[in-house]
DNA sequence: AGGCGTACCTGAGGGC
DNA sequence: TGCCCTCAGGTACGCC
């Protein structure tokens, strides 16, 4: 579920809600999520949320201790903030995270793909995390190089989160349509203007997706329980056989690296 | 190195 | 109704 602008959208919304409060006990109820359950939970118990932010697409709450709590949502993780002890629980709740003035959070996944891991300060979690593709280190230039060499098709280049963080199925689909780039195209065969067009694609799908709070297909929805907004506005993604907004050609759906890929076969051409 | 298949899980939806 | 099949926003792992 959850791509970049999800996992920022849910951050932002963490980030009002729990910055400041205390953790005054944790209930694991899935230890395979967290991995060690009872250290997990003794570790956080006492210690104070400091911040709340994102990185690729791992919402990461930064404590006190300057121990990092590590999420990755996966397919339908979900951080629910709830006020107050007297809200019903959310239905899959892996973990609760109780605070002291007796607000909770929920770490829900019907399919438990999602994971926590509580990582002490000096541990370089994210080593293997590429660039943040709204930072001013992904220049077009270093898009450029990145791409360079590279045989795999453009789609798939995207999905590698060690190069790019945070673009999943939904804007890699989004942003080649933006571009009028095919999926299949060698990320390293693309012309100086094709890669101009997707690096200033990528942007701009992310941040057009930021402002609509995200893309709720089916599961996703914010801290609040809210859904996004993003998926009224799609071009491509899930609109097999509908027209492209560009040409009114109907779109198509094949399959690229085992995951199902949206897009116009005839303005889609670079 | 990189591509491919498979595994991890549950639920929704379509076809018959 | 209900059974069976496929598909789903993601990533890790093993194998060539």
């Amino acid at each position: 579920m959850p791509e970049l602008p999800e996992v920022e959208t849910i951050a932002r919304g963490l980030a009002n809600a729990v910055v400041g409060k205390v953790i005054d006990s944790v209930t694991v109820f899935r230890p395979a999520v967290v991995g060690e359950a009872d250290r997990f939970a003794a570790m956080l118990a006492g210690d104070r949320v400091a911040a709340v932010g994102r990185r690729g697409k791992f919402v990461v709450l930064t404590l006190e201790s300057r121990r990092q709590l590590v999420v990755h949502l996966r397919m339908t993780g979900r951080l629910i903030f709830q006020r107050g002890a007297t809200a019903t629980q959310e239905p899959y709740t892996n973990v609760l995270l109780r605070f002291g003035d007796g607000a909770r959070l929920a770490f829900a996944d019907v399919r438990r793909f999602g994971r926590m891991r509580l990582v002490e300060p000096e541990h370089a979690w994210a080593a293997d995390v590429g660039f943040e593709p709204l930072s001013d280190e992904f220049s077009e230039d270093r898009f450029s190089s990145l791409l360079a060499g590279r045989t795999t098709p453009i789609k798939v280049f995207l999905l590698d989160q060690r190069r790019i963080a945070g673009i999943g199925n939904i804007y890699a689909c989004e942003a080649l349509w933006a571009a009028r780039i095919r999926p299949t195209r060698p990320a390293g065969a693309l012309s100086k203007p094709a890669r101009s067009r997707l690096h200033i694609a990528i942007v701009d799908v992310l941040r057009r997706a930021i402002d609509m709070r995200g893309t709720t297909v089916d599961d996703y929805v914010d801290a609040d329980g809210l859904r996004g907004g993003f998926q009224n506005v799609l071009s491509v993604y899930g609109r097999h056989g509908k027209e492209c907004p560009r040409c009114t050609r109907p779109i198509a759906r094949t399959v690229v690296a085992q995951r199902g890929t949206w897009w116009c076969r005839t303005c889609q051409r670079n």
